[in-house]
DNA sequence: GTCTATATTATGATAGAC
DNA sequence: GTCTATCATAATATAGAC
């Protein structure tokens, strides 16, 4: 059967129906479907990437996608929806842990969120770089379901860091973007980085001093240390 | 005859071959077709954009492509260099004639520049975004044929910036890709950014707003009004 | 310099055997 | 749930008429 990973479907315990248990042994196939379909899509766009060369990365065969999937945009959706599914359980854990929970702290651990989950997971920011480039029903749906809630929480976080002093600008809007631009922006770009400067995000060290730039630059407030 | 607008063939008044007048009117078809196709390439990628697009933009009838410029990959790089010449023109330009020559106010100068460069043709930054996520024989011919002379041409100026202390960090490259993020990776996502936090390019002073606002968090300088 | 016609391959999606 | 075979379309590129 088709399976939406947009909207599940009821699990066996809310169902007076017996659980499906060919359902579970495909949920493998549309892992690696997923996965591959993430750094593929993230690579070549949506438009540059054939359905042939996801079913290739996976291992398995083309028809499956349709299967799985129902189609190209069903299948690009899901993947979509998985990441940013993996970056807020991210963001949430990094906020629940973190000791000082001031308002400039929260800030300074959601960019170094950010710039960690970035360099993990480059293809959170390099899909949003390919679908943004023209108007698209992806990028509307994208902006709606991801986006949009995304700079929503963040909002008011920022304009509260402004109005206390201790981040730069009157536009909260602004602030924002070019945090998200330092952060996953630049990760997006490390093979182009890599090449003309010379910074390598991979070796060790590398991520923290972006992301003590971006607080140092964005959040220019008493030294924490 | 196929033009290569790379490498230019010497002018009529260079060679003792008459000027050939066919040529000058094919210039016409190269430059709609040079057009058609950055808008296209910076929407939809480089594997993404058919050719057959691209030559319907123009207006023009889809084997001119092969006539005119050999083949799809020539037809791209040539309209990367155009795009890139013109802003180098529009660079040198703004430099030559600002009044104050201090480095601080260069670096001001080259931040509004690439500012309004970016707004005014986005396909600059759209295409590196697009040809950066993954690497290809276009990416490097990119990085060494425009962005890493680009980069050299700022490089020691950051430098300079940073040891007399009017610009934060110590990584003069890392700022020049923080500067570049916000900057042209701004523009280039102004669809997105207009729906999810609802910042206009477009509308008079926005783009002074962000200029304004990079120049003050990367070059916190004694004011110069 | 411009056009029609076409060769060849790649692509998204489906049908039906197992 | 998986596979082979296949259809219809769109892609890059070329050949050759005008």
């Amino acid at each position: 059967m088709l399976l939406d990973v947009e909207e599940p479907r009821p699990s066996a315990e809310t169902t007076s129906k017996p659980p499906r248990k060919q359902q579970q042994r495909s949920v493998v196939t549309q892992q690696k479907l997923l996965n591959a379909a993430v750094k593929a899509f993230s690579e070549g766009g949506f438009k540059g990437t054939s359905t042939r060369d996801i079913a290739e990365r996976a291992g398995v065969h083309h028809p499956l996608i349709t299967y799985h999937f129902k189609n190209k945009g069903q299948l690009w959706r899901s993947a979509v929806s998985m990441i940013f599914r993996e970056f807020n359980i991210a963001l949430v854990k990094a906020i629940a842990e973190q000791a000082d929970n001031s308002p400039r702290n929260r800030a300074a651990t959601f960019i170094r969120t950010y710039v960690r989950f970035a360099h993990a997971q480059p293809a959170l920011h390099k899909i949003i770089l390919q679908e943004a480039s023209s108007e698209s029903e992806r990028l509307e749906w994208l902006i709606q379901n991801h986006l949009k809630p995304l700079y929503d929480q963040v909002e008011g976080e920022l304009a509260g860091l402004q109005q206390a002093g201790l981040a730069p600008g009157t536009n909260p809007a602004l602030l924002f973007q070019m945090i998200r631009g330092c952060a996953g922006g630049l990760l997006a770009l490390s093979l182009e980085i890599k090449a003309t400067s010379g910074i390598d995000f991979d070796e060790p060290g590398a991520l923290d001093e972006l992301a003590d730039m971006i607080i140092e630059v964005f959040l220019p407030a008493p030294s924490s240390h």
